[in-house]
Parts: structure tokens; C-alpha cells; sequence
DNA sequence: AGCCTCCTTGGAACCGATCCCAAGTATACC
DNA sequence: GGTATACTTGGGATCGGTTCCAAGGAGGCT
């Protein structure tokens, strides 16, 4: 592997000059960088990422941290298109993408340590922390840059969320207006931020429009379709018409439960989800759900980590906030109550 | 961020003693050690791999690439379950890994210096290559150690790979076994090595029981639910009376479309799958499938590329590959043909 | 013609570790 | 007591870049 003291020697220029033009610095003669530029050709130079790294104190590799409390929930094709979104807004920034699942080989204060302080990642990107996993205070005690997806409480995170109470509202409300009174819902795992904010949506909207919620309606479950079905086994004894779930995978099992139990979606309970994941469109009944950006999600959370990590030179620190709106996808499994 | 020289002042020694210390190297005085460690706790330092990368030329980062053509797929619970395997592994070993899904939005030569040649990863694994996309030959040409998830069929390369032959041999002697004699394929891409391997068990069992294969009872697919409706829907035509799939993801498919056109899993049509994904158990037939250690092999596939690695600075670079066995997983979806 | 500027360029320090080599010290042996 | 040996330790070069600073040279102005 040639090195700049090569390129430099056939050149006939110096280690500076040559770094000069590897990064595209203005004072160099045209003459010059030409003749560098061959010489680059020649001998087929390229940066040595580790050294440069280690001048500049800056990788261009972004840390992503999936805490373990839901790596569990790994499989949902969720995080997939969130690794989507996130690795492609990384290609194109020309930044590297590193994987950190916290999984129960290792306790996660170590991973947390070696991911942080080894010095390789400039900024770290966390999905779905719960509140009380303690990753985001531990990322604000080092300091370094990060992002959430999904929004924290914390003043002092920034994040990219959906409209997480929007979405769960426009859900619910589409229910009222198709007739339903007596709706439950089966939320998350209420520790999450997101699992909160849609029962929050809910509760809003049936609020709104004067329909009671006896806590019997409301069920938590846990993002996996398991949880789902287990969930909308207990919901079945309230005889709900209609059922808010706040996941797609959740709504999954809450379908298979109701039709395991003899009944019909939607006819004699309509049910909605949220995510839209791919598959919610083939399912039987296809689904109706609140649809969110995943993919984009990510891509802006990657985007938001690198402005911040290029002003953090400049001094520039404030929070930064975005939250993306959702959609609703009505496919068929809602109806009128009958 | 204490540095060695700063650690080296506090305890009275030179960086070489500390060095010496963090590396646990046999020749150091019991009580300097404890001095250092002591100075060490003190001020909090931690190696900055960076700088030790530079000095060692090694990362302890694994990179990981999804060619272009695969990252389609890449909502399938498979990736998900081997992206899990590959990052425990790394965790246990102090490894970190970089994931590098090649999207359109950079080409692929580009995405493959990029990684390759910056320096920051020791070795790579890669997954699902198909067989023209060039992947393989450009990792062969730089040096790069490397492992591939699935068999190539370059004799210079190391891999690791489940029977897939054996598997999809045995599935379809379970066809057999049950009675059936009219039964069909739905294949995997066929530039995919796993999709050609599946193809091949398939065809060895049905020719050592003497039973005939017509073209038009194998259909290509492409991995993919919607493939398995599209592929099931061609097939149906045919009237077999059982279907040996590449894939659970294309089982799914296939179910759809063989209930699609009002008929029975298992009654009229046995449906055998591929993967064993965690959802085959619950889906409606629970699916039979062939069960395949996904996160083992993964976790199989970044144990062979450490020690390779660690090898490697003993000259000893002998191909290696692994192939692991497959299971029989007996649900619902086969029965006896009527 | 002389002086001042601006543009280019090279030299050297630095980033934070590793590791070889030589020197110092303690122990053992004769 | 002197010398050989083993064990510890420190110094300095090195990994491959970046960047500050100073110097040289060309061009412009009076």
C-alpha cells in the first residue's frame, strides 16, 4: 500500500502538498495538483482512513445501539427498514455504519463502553431505548453526539419521532366515525416512548368525542405478535367492536386471536394497526393501519447526526427536533359496527 | 480524554511500561502494575483504538455487505436473524461490526473500496452473493480476508453454508414418503448458490425414487412472498399435488395463492418450506419447513473470519469451510394426497 | 528599482498508541 | 568480590496522515 510519502517522492512534491490536494485545499498551483493527481493515479493511492483519523480526531463512522431490552423484538421487519433507511443515508454522506446490538453475552454497561469510548465512532444513533434502560443518561454523561428515533423526555436529546399521538388519534377517530363506541386497544410496552404517546392518541381521541374507557379495554402488550394474540385473548372477554393496536405485529396475532376464537375481522370486530409494514398490505384481512416513514425515519435521523456533528465544530449545539407526520392506510379490516 | 502519557506521569513510569500493562504483557513488575492499574482507575484512561489501529494495523472491525441485488430482501426475518448471530459473535470476541448494505444510491464499486480499502475493517463477511455480481472476484483481487455466508464455488474461498442439498432432500422425501408423486419447486433466484443447491436436493430425491420431473413443475421465484404467490399461481395449473419451496418467505406466498384459488393447505395441495423463520409455526397452516440455524451460522461465520484474522499473522491461510446440518421441522401444512 | 503582498510550498510537530533495542538493576553463581 | 544472567524499564522510531508556521518567489504598485 503506497502512502502519501510515496505519492509525495514520485511527485516530486512534498507530504503537505499532496495532502493539500487529497483534500481539496484551494492554495495549490493547477500545475501542481495536476502532477499529484498522476502521480495518485500511478501508483493507485488511497487515504488510510485510520491515520487520517487519527489527525483529525473524526472517522466518519456513526455508532447505531439497539439496547437489548428489544433486540428481542429484532426480527420485526421494523428494524430492517430502519437499517435501510440508515445505512443508505450513510452511503451517500460517505460515512460508515456501525452495528451495535446489545445482546445478553455481553452486559450492556461494557458494550456501551467499548462502542463510546474506544474512540471509533464519532456520533451514536439509538432506537428504542426504553425509558428506564438508562442508555440515553449514559450517552449524556460522555457527551458524545447522538440522535434517538423516537422521541425522550429528556431537554437535552435531540431526536426524529413520527407524530407517534397524531397517528394513534386519526386512527381512533376513523374508528368513532365508522359508529364503534366501545373500542380498546392493545398498546406497547409502556416503559417505550412510543408505545405511550399512542395510547396517549387514543386516549385523546376517545376523550374527545365522549366515549368512556374502562381500564378493561386497555391491555399492554409487547410488539411481538405473540403478544398480540395473548393480549386480544383478554380484550375478547370485553367484547370490544373495535380494537386500536399500536403495532402491525401486535395486530397480527390480535387477527389470528379473533379469528381463533370464531370471530370474523372486520365484521364482528374491526381491527387497526400501526407501522404499515410491508406485509400489512397482503394480510387476511389487509390491514388497516397508520402508516409511518420508517425508512425515512432513520435517513433523517442519520442526516440530523451529521449537521450536528459537522457544527459541533463550529460551536453549534442546540437540540434539534423533528417529528415526521403519519398517514392512514384503510385497507379492510375495519368496518361499520353491525 | 487521559492519554498513556498521562497515565505514564501519573504512576511514574514511561508510556512503555503502561503499554506494556494494557497489554498484559508478562514483564512487568508486580508492583509497578498495580502502581499503573491504580493510575489507570485514577484518571479514568481508556486505549484509543484508533491510535492503537494505526500502531497494530489491526481494527478488531469486521465489515459486513449485503450486495445491491439482495437488499430487497432485506425486510426477510433471515437477515434479521443473521445480522443477530453476527453481532453476538462480535460481541463476545471484542469485535465490532460494520454494516454495509449496498443501495442504487452508490454504486457498488465505490460502496466496495470504500470499505474495503479505507482501512477500518480487518476482514469481511458477506452474505447472499449472488453469483454475477462480482462481489466475490473484487474481495479475491484486494487480498481482504474474507467468509461468505453461503458456499461459493471459487476454490480460493472460505465459507460456511447449511446442507442445503441434504435439506431439500429431505423435504421432499418427506413428499414422497407421504405418497405424493406429482410434486413441484418453487426455486430461489437461480444465480443464487442456495436457490441452485435446494433445486439440486430436490431434483436428486425425485430421480432416486424414480419419479419424473417436467419442466413445467419447476418455476423460479425470487425469494420473495409476492415471488411465491406469482410462481404458486403458475404452478397451479399443473395440478401438483404437493410443492417443495425454496423459502418460507416464498411459502407464504405460495399458501396465499393455493387458498386464493379456493383450495386447501394440506388437503389439496402439501406445502414444504424452507428456513424454518420464526413465523412459520404460527402461520395458518402451521408451515412444515426445513429448519436452518440462521444466527449459528452467522455466529459460525465470524468465529472462522477472527481466526482467520488472528491467522493470518501466522502465514497459515488454508481455505476453510463449514457446513452445518438442517432439520426436518414437521407442522401441518403436508399430508397423504387424496 | 525597491518594497509590499499574496500565493505556494516545505519542514516539523503532533495525533496516541506499539515495540524493538539498549541500559540499568538485582540475583546467582563461581 | 567479580562476572554472567535474567528481569524491568525507558528512549526513540514508527504507523500515515494533518496542520501550523515560516520561507521563497512572483507579481503589483509607487
Amino acid at each position: 500500500m503506497p502512502t502519501l510519502q510515496d505519492v509525495a517522492r514520485i511527485a516530486g512534491v512534498s507530504r503537505s502538498t499532496v495532502s493539500r490536494v487529497i483534500n481539496d485545499h484551494p492554495s495549490v498551483d493547477p500545475r501542481t495538483r495536476r502532477r499529484v493527481q498522476r502521480a495518485i493515479k500511478q501508483c493507485g493511492y488511497r487515504p488510510h482512513a485510520i491515520a487520517r483519523s487519527l489527525a483529525t480526531k473524526r472517522t466518519r463512522i456513526i455508532g447505531m445501539i439497539i439496547p437489548e431490552a428489544v433486540s428481542r423484538l429484532f426480527t420485526d421487519p421494523y428494524f430492517a427498514l430502519m437499517l435501510r433507511g440508515a445505512t443508505d443515508a450513510c452511503n451517500r454522506s460517505g460515512y460508515q455504519l456501525i452495528l451495535s446490538l446489545f445482546t445478553a453475552s455481553v452486559d450492556s454497561k461494557t458494550m456501551h463502553d467499548r462502542i463510546v469510548h474506544n474512540g471509533y465512532v464519532d456520533g451514536v444513533l439509538t432506537a428504542n431505548t426504553c425509558l428506564d434502560d438508562g442508555l440515553v443518561p449514559r450517552l449524556l454523561d460522555t457527551g458524545i453526539p447522538f440522535v434517538t428515533i423516537g422521541r425522550h423526555p429528556d431537554a437535552r436529546v435531540s431526536y426524529v419521532d413520527v407524530d407517534n399521538i397524531g397517528g394513534a388519534r386519526m386512527a381512533t377517530e376513523f374508528l368513532i366515525h365508522l359508529g364503534h363506541k366501545r373500542i380498546g386497544t392493545i398498546t406497547g410496552p409502556l416503559n417505550m416512548t412510543p408505545a405511550q404517546d399512542r395510547l396517549t392518541g387514543f386516549l385523546k381521541a376517545m376523550g374527545d368525542n365522549g366515549l368512556p374507557v374502562p381500564d378493561a379495554l386497555i391491555v399492554e402488550g409487547d410488539f411481538t405478535e405473540a403478544g398480540g394474540r395473548a393480549a386480544m385473548a383478554r380484550l375478547l372477554e370485553e367484547r370490544p367492536t373495535a380494537v386500536f393496536v399500536a403495532s402491525d405485529s401486535l395486530a397480527i396475532g390480535a387477527v389470528k386471536a379473533i379469528q381463533g376464537a370464531g370471530l370474523r375481522v372486520p365484521e364482528d370486530i374491526s381491527v387497526i394497526g400501526f407501522d404499515d409494514l410491508p406485509s400489512a398490505a397482503s394480510l387476511e384481512p389487509a390491514l388497516t393501519t397508520v402508516h409511518q416513514p420508517i425508512e425515512g425515519l432513520a435517513q433523517l435521523a442519520v442526516e440530523v447526526l451529521i449537521d450536528r456533528l459537522k457544527r459541533r465544530v463550529q460551536n453549534g449545539i442546540a437540540v434539534q427536533r423533528v417529528v415526521l407526520p403519519t398517514e392512514l392506510m384503510v385497507r379492510r379490516s375495519c368496518t361499520r359496527p353491525s
